[in-house]
DNA sequence: GTTTTTGCAAAGTATTTGCAAATGG
DNA sequence: CCATTTGCAAATACTTTGCAAAAAC
């Protein structure tokens, strides 16, 4: 639980708002740093866990073993390119949806899913193309 | 890719057939040393992998931070019990309308999703409602 | 015989933790 | 002042890798 504020804990969670690329906990220290230049590795997952815990911030697990942090705690899901493996927020409707269908087949309580989706981002499309015409 | 047998990868193989209770790399090691007792861990690591390249076996990442395995090859998702970390199988209808879904308003190409549900499995529901009766 | 696979041990990667010192209220 | 938080370094957990020897074909 939070009980006293600290700078180191606040330019982490500032650093974050805003973000929609979904930082590592690596890139989140390198970042951080250029304000807080003696802040350690240890401090930043210590409050990325208790901002986490707190419900301020979130973790998304993307398939690829390393922990992604998010500043936005509406319930959403992602999407990875396997291009460029950049992160992406994904504006789902019928989000619930998928937890019904789940359900119907189960003799147990399902409470929630996590979901992460994969393919080729825009981006990364275009410049496929792009590369076709060259060819051609 | 796979080129020559060994006994090492065949009871790999053999050990997970039939299985659903999704073992890690180092229970499938612990299980596999009863038939090979000198096998070792960076062997099965392989084996598991090597398989999975050769779309023989699949690999289910359900948040907890290690790689679990499955024989079960079949588009299918997976649940996972907060109460006692048990992964099973979850038999969804409708499992492409998810993909669908997510597709509708974005602007990228989605070719599949990864997910795992997570709530409180049969057994542990029944486990829970019998501690009440004795607190009652 | 040549190539693949193994066992072992060491290395790698991401994350967590213990502890004395610093900081916050 | 006293409890929380920090920086540092060491530890942990899981997985991968290098290499000489063994196994497969």
């Amino acid at each position: 639980m939070i009980r006293k504020h600290s700078r180191q804990r606040d330019a982490i969670y500032d650093f974050l708002q805003g973000r929609t690329d979904h930082p590592t906990a690596d890139l989140i220290y390198l970042g951080v740093r250029e304000k807080l230049p003696n802040i350690s590795l240890g401090t930043v997952y210590r409050n990325l866990m208790v901002l986490r815990d707190a419900g301020l911030i979130r973790t998304v697990d993307v398939g690829d073993g390393v922990i992604h942090f998010d500043p936005d705690i509406s319930e959403h899901n992602h999407f990875v390119c396997q291009s460029c493996g950049c992160v992406q927020d994904l504006d789902m409707k019928s989000i619930d949806l998928v937890k019904d269908i789940a359900a119907e087949n189960f003799r147990g309580r399902i409470t929630g899913y996590s979901a992460y989706f994969y393919g080729v981002c825009e981006d990364c499309l275009k410049k496929q193309s792009e590369q076709k015409e060259k060819v051609q």
